[in-house]
DNA sequence: AAGTAATATTGCAATATTACAATGAAGAAA
DNA sequence: TTTCTTCATTGTAATATTGCAATATTACTT
């Protein structure tokens, strides 16, 4: 196949997995960072930052913003990419959550 | 190309993505919710508790163990698959750290 | 209007992932 | 030993991801 089955998973466990795609690639690591640390929030560098072509970091830039994690103005030269904070700490509390609870109901702690 | 460059990333970038593709399939997320909530630690049935195929199961479990998250016996009838608590911690602690670390750099805050 | 700078889109090649059927291996039970 | 149960491995097909060159788009500037 390849397709992954969604039909059998809970909303929750799909929503887990498409926050952690995100990060689960290194240039979109290493990309979040640097949006998140230019005063700014002008970000066109990011492709010297990080070291990788301007049509793959776009790519990045996509499943980035797919799961809601950036704001700004994407139109034009006065382009702005900033991170969505609210909803970063949002899925921050997911992945806690998660965490938690996972650990809290091992027969192992 | 296909495969991903790794050799621009700094290791931690690289570690955040090798544990954040543990979560990036909603199979895993419910595999080890489920691993972590048998008493027994005995977890024979995912198959049946998760949708899939017992080779498919194996292979994500297989995904899993490479991050370091399992520990049990994988041998012979008395398999035991358990959460390796402590480094299920650890790699809660990297997410956490590298969560506030972002939000806490953001011009957006 | 024409030029320029910044980003997005498209198209393509290489590789990775997901899923399962078939088969193999290893211990437990008869 | 034979059979059963349980899980791993192998092989294969379908799809997704990663990366870049080439091109298109957008908005600002002159």
């Amino acid at each position: 196949m390849g397709a992954s089955k969604l039909s059998i998973h809970t909303q929750e466990q799909i929503e887990m997995a498409q926050f952690a795609k995100v990060f689960a690639h290194p240039a979109r690591v290493s990309i979040l960072q640097y949006i998140a640390s230019q005063d700014s929030c002008i970000c066109g560098d990011i492709v010297d930052k990080v070291g990788l072509s301007q049509p793959t970091i776009s790519q990045h830039l996509q499943v980035i913003n797919a799961a809601g994690l950036l704001k700004g103005t994407f139109k034009g030269k006065t382009i702005c990419y900033c991170l969505n904070v609210e909803k970063f700490r949002q899925m921050q509390e997911l992945f806690n959550s998660y965490f938690n609870k996972t650990v809290a109901s091992c027969c192992n702690i």
